[in-house]
DNA sequence: CCAAACGCCGTAAACGTTTACAGAGTGTGC
DNA sequence: GCACACTCTGTAAACGTTTACGGCGTTTGG
């Protein structure tokens, strides 16, 4: 692990100075015989070029950051596997931040913007405080925003579009006869919470079926909470015949609680889940989900990342992803068993699923 | 996103020298009067260190890189998950890389740990040539391998061992009285196909079961790949009762074809997957799986990594992470319906699978 | 009252690149 | 033979920090 050589080990060795190597290095018009010298020196010596110093010269990192709140999240992950192929390929390299939603943590990550170790940043705050709007406004490199923020921000933003979304999967129960349909929603002081917690309000008045607020249960955006909470939901309203989830977590949640209290799923209670995830599919019984597209956000993030570090100023632009119910098993009876197998069985390019 | 200020700017409205804002933006000894006008100062401008800069004089960059075959894997995302934290509470931020498997960019990666944008790297090869020796032996800074290198390489390294896995799920199937076990496997030229492969046959043999090569079919770690696999199979050998899959992808896939072949899981075929990632607890029906450790692994790796790079030199650690059979309803038929929530009801604390 | 000691600060070099500029050398045209 | 153009190369500055070193002014001790 000795110190490696720099052009000035190189340009001794090939006897020229350290710009001429430089510009052997970097393809400038060189003489051939120059360029032979410097290139043997070069292997010889191993050398590799140190991108720290390379990037304080040209004030470009090559790298971008993704603020989640949470690397364990599917929906998350759903969106990185989307980011990362596209930066790649624009010659991007990846750092990736954690922040556990704590609003001082994803305050931390827009302050270290101005470090500059990295070009740009992509973030998904659970959250949109003023502190976040302001950092916003005040940054040194360009910012994409999954999620919703306010009217008039002026940040490139993608979003999805949750009302429709619940709105999609209430009409679903609904058609299916379904009337006493709880919602099970996370922290209302959260964006998505709120956007969710209401479109179940207005897509019910929508149907002209009652709002009865004992059919809402607030909870937080993970598996055990969100079973705990639909167990306090069962236990207030016994005979509700349908679960609105604000995401698949809490679905799955939902699910392990009504078969331990013995409720048939989908004959009993049907249930909707949200964001569509790999967990969706797998689960037992699959689970209906309303898809908002993360690999889509995802994927337009990275674009309209790259689109403005590439061509500067420009007005900001918003990305709205429209979302799909996928229904699964949970709240059709007759998809309880898909006879089919869910891929072509004769191709050979698909790789569903990644490698292990 | 106008040029910021550095220490020249704090430096010159202040009325001291660059050295003293170096000074007091660091803590070292200075006056209590220039402690203040240089924090005002850099209050005033918004002043934020700049990382690159700093980085080429100290030498550290405070990134780490992360290189896994494929993001898309959930269990190099739950070898994500434990490596993230770890490497956060120490104060480094994490790189990703994905390399698809494709050695070629294995090698880059390990060639650009030369350009020293991080200071260390945690890779997980599927496959360990020459080249990568080579430049394991070469590198010019630390890394960790998951997964098993040669005897004698000289690297800290983490290892699962599925060796032993895969002869306690064998054992397993054998113990409930499945006599024609087959195996799925993926491609036999990766360390873990190898590895597995060989397992099979030697759990067999411990059992005194016969090998019949017949019952093995390769396909690759994917879930429609191990779909594809599962059906040649089947047509092939229509009487066997047990199916050992070299990963939970490939049980998927093995649970997609054999329902839509109309066998009974487990009462037909009993499934075994390897992983015991997510999506293993909510298949459907839920799967049989080794738990190879990815958590476990990923966080020794991290640690590894943290204590190289705070303690330098020192010999090379071996950590191998001990298998650990989880029992669901893909093999056992009282498994089937656990009445069971499997967590805690009351408890407030639990954030199993993450937020969205 | 002087020397030594000490605390604080500024100058300048260094980290490893890229690049503006000017100089050296060659060739061309008149 | 000279001016000019042209090609290639080297010198030096710059990017924004950190830090060794020495100088200056004040305090302390004899």
């Amino acid at each position: 692990m000795a110190d490696g050589p720099t052009i000035t080990t190189i340009a001794e060795r090939a006897g020229v100075s350290i710009a001429s190597v430089s510009r052997v290095l970097n393809g400038l018009p060189t003489r051939q015989d120059t360029v032979r010298k410097v290139m043997a020196a070069a292997d010889e010596l191993g050398y590799v070029r140190n991108a720290v110093a390379r990037s304080l010269k040209s004030r470009r990192t090559h790298q971008v950051a993704f603020a989640m709140a949470d690397v364990g999240n599917p929906a998350y992950l759903a969106m990185l596997r989307q980011i990362q192929p596209v930066l790649k390929a624009a010659g991007y390299r990846l750092v990736l931040h954690s922040t556990d939603a704590v609003v001082a943590d994803e305050i931390d990550v827009l302050h270290s913007l101005g470090e500059r170790y990295v070009d740009g940043l992509i973030m998904s705050p659970l959250r949109v405080t003023g502190q976040h709007l302001e950092m916003l406004a005040a940054a040194r490199a360009p910012v994409v925003i999954i999620g919703s923020v306010p009217e008039g921000t002026r940040v490139d933003n993608v979003r999805a579009d949750s009302r429709t979304g619940v709105k999609l999967a209430i009409d679903h129960l609904h058609s299916l006869g379904r009337r006493r349909i709880g919602m099970v929603n996370g922290p209302p002081d959260t964006v998505p919470g709120a956007a969710r917690g209401a479109a179940y309000v207005e897509a019910l008045g929508a149907l002209g079926l009652p709002y009865d607020e004992e059919l809402v249960q607030i909870g937080d955006f993970y598996r055990a909470e969100g079973g705990r909470a639909v167990a306090a939901l069962l236990d207030r309203v016994p005979d509700l015949d349908a679960l609105m989830c604000a995401n698949d977590l809490i679905a799955l949640g939902a699910l392990d609680v009504l078969r331990a209290a013995g409720r048939r799923v989908p004959q009993d209670v049907a249930v909707v889940g949200m964001d569509d995830t790999d967990l969706a599919a797998a689960s037992w019984p699959s689970l209906t989900s309303v898809s908002l597209g993360s690999a889509e956000r995802g994927k337009a993030a990275a674009e309209l990342l790259l689109d403005r570090l590439q061509h500067g100023e420009r007005e900001p632009r918003l990305v709205t992803v429209p979302p799909r119910l996928v229904v699964r098993a949970s709240t059709s009876a007759s998809a309880t068993g898909p006879a089919a197998v869910p891929y072509d069985m004769t191709g050979r390019t698909d790789k569903e699923g990644g490698r292990s």
